[in-house]
DNA sequence: CGAACAGTACGATAATAGTCGAACTCGCCG
DNA sequence: CGGCGAGTTCGACTATTATCGTACTGTTCG
């Protein structure tokens, strides 16, 4: 009702999608970020995750992520609230985020 | 020593290209069969996963997944007898491969 | 030896993905 | 109202990827 985007259910996630969506840095360190500071919008965490790309970039790797499910995202005002999906996420892939999320060591190579 | 094609070294293993190799329906499959199988040669994996591609193709794919450190690769003969590489990737990456290969319902969508 | 087999390497092609800047929408506030 | 800030959309460009067929290397076996 209060969704303004689109958002896959959860029964659609697959494995592919949100393998292929997490296969890059720029996506990676957001997941991270997200992780670490919970709900948070996309300029602050383009910040906070330290990256170096433009807004429109920006814009396009967090559809990336919405669409295959990793993140939820809610209107307030001007901004968009970014949340990770992690019960979705626990429940059709158990285990995944957070092997990812404490692969910390092992982003950059 | 009786190495015959390069693998990187487990330090060397990136969740960025982990993530990509294992991103593809067709490297997944392969990951499936390699890990119910145990070890087997290309073309028996090909025929077990079920995968109708070129032979080029699968070639691809599996130096793809060798060279994202997945799996391991010996020469016996003709063949090239394939190995996941469990022991490394759960050292470098813990749980990720379990949460993958534990997903098998959600593979196509 | 020579043919069949296992797989790789190469070159081409088509599709996908990442990046940007510019233009746009929408909400906020002075 | 008018401008600013937050994001999205669009079009262009580049780079990467998936795929194939053909040619090749090396192995096994009749």
């Amino acid at each position: 009702m209060s969704e303004e985007v689109f958002h896959p259910p959860v029964e659609e996630l697959t494995l592919p999608k949100v393998l292929a969506a997490l296969a890059d840095p720029a996506r990676l360190a957001t997941v991270r970020t997200l992780a670490r500071v919970g709900e948070s919008a996309c300029g602050q965490i383009q910040h906070d995750a330290g990256l170096q790309v433009s807004k429109s970039t920006m814009s396009h790797h967090l559809r990336i992520l919405r669409e295959a499910g990793i993140t939820y995202s809610r209107v307030q005002g001007a901004r968009r609230m970014l949340t990770l999906r992690r019960e979705d996420l626990d429940a059709r892939f158990p285990g995944l985020l957070d092997a990812i999320l404490h692969s910390e060591l092992a982003e950059t190579g």
